[in-house]
DNA sequence: CTGCATGCAAACCGTTTGCATCCCC
DNA sequence: GGGGATGCAAACGGTTTGCATGCAG
């Protein structure tokens, strides 16, 4: 099993923490308030391994960068065309997708993501604001 | 209007040709075969005005890099998690989602799109020779 | 002619990696 | 004591950008 360093806990706990889809610096961020000298190599070490052993999610979601999530239940997300952030989306998982998928593929399909686009409250208010 | 350059011409030429959903890269490499003096750049210039004025899609899917497609109409992708290759899946696009979603968000939505992952014919048969 | 587009190269940004040291079992 | 984990810094890959020149309208 995989060795439960200090670092390791409280990356996952600071994760935990937040309903965000924080990025890896994001995360680092955080983390370095509890551990100053932790370099982000280890974060990103730490998160990819985290990933590889199903104990958090990685997002592969559009935009420049990947985000984590401590929830690993399968669900869907909407991300922000304006500013990158991503939220949860309640709506139940479609298992049927991927019936439908395997008979219009020759690939062994393996899971589906469905990721909405759209514009963040916050941006919403700004745009009001631009405007004026 | 966006005005119509040979390198425009010719990057939308290439794109239309093949059915898969190359990167910029890979259209560069294309491109060049015609225009051996054009700059990796312009090639990245172009393909995201062409993206804005909706004449190409840029498809924001996981993995590192940006893939493009000639095809405009809304449709869903599958992605091979082991070489990144993407290929279309024709199932019908479900705009219902958006309706179920936009009740459990604040955002504005303004699309979602399907990505399906899995592995595909040339991996597999690759593993087979992997495990021999 | 004039301003947008190009080629080129350098800069950028997110991520990965090599290495010496550290620390947990 | 030994092997994996860490901090640090350098390297990497994809993308963007500044600038002098070129060319379409």
């Amino acid at each position: 099993m995989i060795r439960l360093t200090t670092q390791r806990q409280i990356i996952l706990e600071e994760l935990a923490k937040v309903k965000t889809h924080p990025t890896a610096s994001e995360l680092y961020d955080m983390v370095r308030k509890r551990l100053p000298r932790i370099g982000l190599g280890t974060v990103y070490r730490n998160l990819e391994l985290m990933a590889e052993n199903g104990m958090i999610l990685k997002l592969e979601v559009g935009g420049t960068q990947k985000r984590f999530d401590a929830t690993t239940e399968d669900h869907y997300h909407i991300r922000c065309s304006q500013c990158g952030r991503v939220d949860d989306i309640d709506i139940p998982v479609i298992d049927s997708l991927v019936e439908s998928a395997a008979e219009s593929t020759e690939y062994q399909i393996l899971g589906h993501h469905v990721e909405f686009t759209g514009i963040c409250p916050d941006c919403q208010k700004k745009r009001k604001v631009d405007l004026q």
